[in-house]
DNA sequence: ATAGGGTTAG
């Protein structure tokens, strides 16, 4: 049980209503949820569910639906769903509210299926109910729904003046590929902030397309409309990655704190360490990482060791392997590139050392896949699998088409 | 008119 002062939001609910029950409303109520759910730590939303109980205010819809997102917020999803149906004049906002926690739990698919149940339940979906649906589909690449959304919106009217709703949509046609449509939408856009600009920046940079995305954010500096945030620098720093250009990257990382007051998150620092190490600038990928001024994590020292395992410098693999083992002891894939490293610089007797000691611990990796929600699981030359030849000749498929790319590449001088 | 539900990274 926390510690609470007398002036916090649920004290003074509590106080109100000792004084006498009817200077107490919804609204009242309402209001000492919300900010309860914002205050740090939030309060636990088990405790507010028991206090509209005893206020009298546990089947209003609006606290009810406020609760969802408590509960959702607080990690806790399956209370959210069990407030859900414990509702019983459903609305668009309460579904709604569930759908978001779907998506703000990293399960867009449950999203969509919610989406579709409300559907189902004759309840007609208003614009944010949309756009949360439409951040569903950037997720998990469902393009056909995002597809039917638009032209859904566009029979209700358009939206076009919301930007939540027009940014989720540019994003959503990014995302699942179009990146053609969403440029399109970008173009066409009467007003634009931080968002439409970030996530058409990202689109082109996760899509390969370096040069649209930094003149994308050279135009974006020069109409002085917008400031840029720490996402847009994610999406230029990831074009940068993509492009190879490693002066560029070091330059907007160094200009993000200069110019734009934004200290470099770990995500920033990830992609120009991913960078320099592919480009086989390996000792200024450690320099950057020990010059950091925050902690680096596992991802970032996993970058290095991967890259000095390929390249054969054992000693900087060590030096990433001593991190990780303070990070992150019990990760098996670190062995499998410590003993790779040793391999690639000829140091044989320490990689024997380091597969015998993998030998005792016999826990192979496994690797699985959904398909029609039935989950297959793979370890390596697993052979048990009834549809090993069809998988295997789609590979051949597979590997022999990006050979044949390669050779048009390289002949194209690329 | 409408408490409550909203967009950006990997």
């Amino acid at each position: 049980m926390q510690r609470r002062s007398k002036s916090d939001p649920l004290s003074r609910l509590l106080f109100l209503h000792r004084a006498g029950p009817s200077r107490i409303d919804g609204h009242t109520v309402l209001l000492a949820l919300n900010q309860c759910v914002k205050t740090s730590p939030p309060t636990q939303p088990r405790q507010l569910h028991a206090l509209m109980f005893r206020l009298g205010f546990s089947s209003l819809s609006a606290l009810q639906t406020t609760l969802i997102s408590a509960y959702s917020q607080c990690w806790n999803l399956a209370d959210a769903r069990r407030m859900f149906g414990e509702i019983t004049h459903r609305n668009v906002v309460s579904w709604t509210a569930l759908i978001s926690a779907y998506v703000n739990h990293n399960r867009p698919d449950d999203a969509l299926r919610v989406f579709r149940q409300m559907q189902a339940d004759h309840v007609e979906p208003d614009r944010v109910a949309l756009t949360i649906a439409l951040s569903a589909c950037a997720d998990s690449g469902a393009r056909e729904t995002g597809e039917w959304i638009h032209a859904y919106a566009r029979r209700a009217g358009g939206f076009e003046d919301d930007l939540f709703f027009y940014n989720a949509l540019l994003n959503m046609y990014a995302k699942c590929g179009d990146v053609g449509t969403s440029r399109w939408l970008f173009d066409g856009a009467r007003r634009r902030d931080v968002m439409t600009w970030t996530s058409m920046i990202v689109g082109h940079a996760l899509h390969g397309q370096a040069e649209e995305a930094l003149l994308l954010f050279d135009e974006m500096k020069r109409s002085c409309a917008v400031v840029p945030n720490g996402v847009t620098f994610v999406g230029v720093l990831m074009a940068c990655s993509h492009a190879g250009l490693v002066g560029e990257a070091r330059w907007h990382l160094e200009s993000m704190s200069r110019d734009y007051g934004l200290e470099p998150r770990i995500s920033h620092y990830g992609c120009v360490v991913d960078l320099l190490c592919r480009s086989g600038l390996l000792k200024e990928a450690h320099a950057l990482i020990e010059s950091m001024l925050i902690r680096p994590n596992a991802v970032i020292w996993r970058t290095l060791l991967a890259a000095a395992s390929l390249r054969g410098d054992s000693g900087l693999a060590c030096r990433a392997r001593r991190s990780l083992l303070e990070l992150e002891p019990g990760y098996d894939g670190d062995d499998v590139a410590m003993s790779n490293a040793y391999a690639a610089a000829g140091l044989w007797n320490e990689k024997e050392n380091v597969r015998e000691k993998m030998e005792q611990k016999r826990v192979p990796g496994c690797s699985s896949i959904e398909v029609e929600s039935r989950v297959h699981e793979f370890v390596s030359a697993d052979k048990s699998h009834t549809l090993r030849r069809e998988m295997h000749g789609v590979l051949r498929s597979l590997a022999e088409n990006s050979r044949l790319s390669e050779t048009v590449l390289s002949y194209r001088g690329i």
